[in-house]
DNA sequence: GTCATTGCAAAGTCTTTGCAGGTGA
DNA sequence: TCACCTGCAAAGACTTTGCAATGAC
């Protein structure tokens, strides 16, 4: 099936660590997980179900969890919605999110990782992961809809 | 019972506005989620509990909620968890959160809200709130263990 | 053949909702 | 008075767990 890929390895290598066995199903949640940016447990056992129409939501979450532990996915939580994010391909980065459409932009700012690194440094600490969320929307037309998908805003009180 | 305050006002003001009514329960929620810097529905429950027994979880969820529309608390999501932070009296903050004891503090740093600011003019958007978590933990000592709680820290991977 | 894994269903956790009786303005 | 509130219990959303059958090595 998919021709054998970095991240393939690093799954069998932590699998082979833990005794653990590769299976289709773990197969096929990586190769769907790679495809992506990010997804929730739900729209990856959606996406799963069309070829595999007996896969269950529990494995699905089982395997999430694993590649989290092979450092492939990283758990991310938006307001009350949990995403798994592909940090295997894109490397770390952060969130802008869209409050009237929910689209999600994800972007990369060294200077910000930099100002952290003193903030932690200040207080005596080393990171090991940061999460950084921009909730807001696009520019409002002058009729006071969201230049993105159109929903009125003009009753939104802006807080910082 | 407790001298009027500011906040009082502004959940008096945000009550008859919606033709709400300030009740014992309303009353003695704000005043101990003044005493807070956050807390979760589950801790200020437990905290109204001592003084009032027959006080429902539903109300303190119903009434948190209610804070948050007044402007005077926010929710916030830690990984798995809901608090609610005092706004009202020290202003936006951010998070730096020990990943070894849970311990969190608040911090405040202009320059990074700057960047942010201009990430997102850079993507045509205006902020409307945003979240900064930093994870980590303090310097470990050379025997491996967190300088703050004396966990062992010694095979825990560094990502970021 | 052995032991991890799977799918299912049941159980958990956290939060919201429906309702009948109580209460503030 | 009268609509809003409350506490309780039930329902929901999301996630984890127990278990018997299945499958990887």
């Amino acid at each position: 099936m998919a021709k054998p890929t970095k991240e393939l390895d690093i799954l069998k290598h932590h699998l082979s660590k833990n005794n653990l066995k590769l299976t289709r199903q773990r197969e096929n949640i990586l190769t769907t997980f790679l495809k992506m940016e990010h997804v929730t447990a739900e729209q990856m056992y959606r996406l799963l179900a069309k070829k595999d129409p007996h896969i269950g939501l529990a494995t699905v979450y089982r395997t999430l969890k694993l590649l989290c532990e092979t450092g492939l996915a990283q758990e991310q939580h938006f307001g009350t919605q949990t995403q798994f994010d592909n940090v295997a391909h894109k490397g770390h980065h952060d969130h802008l999110i869209c409050t009237t459409c929910d689209k999600i932009i994800e972007f990369e700012n060294c200077q910000i990782e930099e100002l952290q690194e003193e903030v932690a440094r200040k207080n005596g600490f080393t990171i090991r992961t940061h999460k950084l969320e921009l909730y807001g929307n696009p520019v409002q037309l002058s009729s006071g809809e969201c230049k993105n998908c159109g929903k009125d805003l003009s009753n939104q009180d802006v807080r910082r």
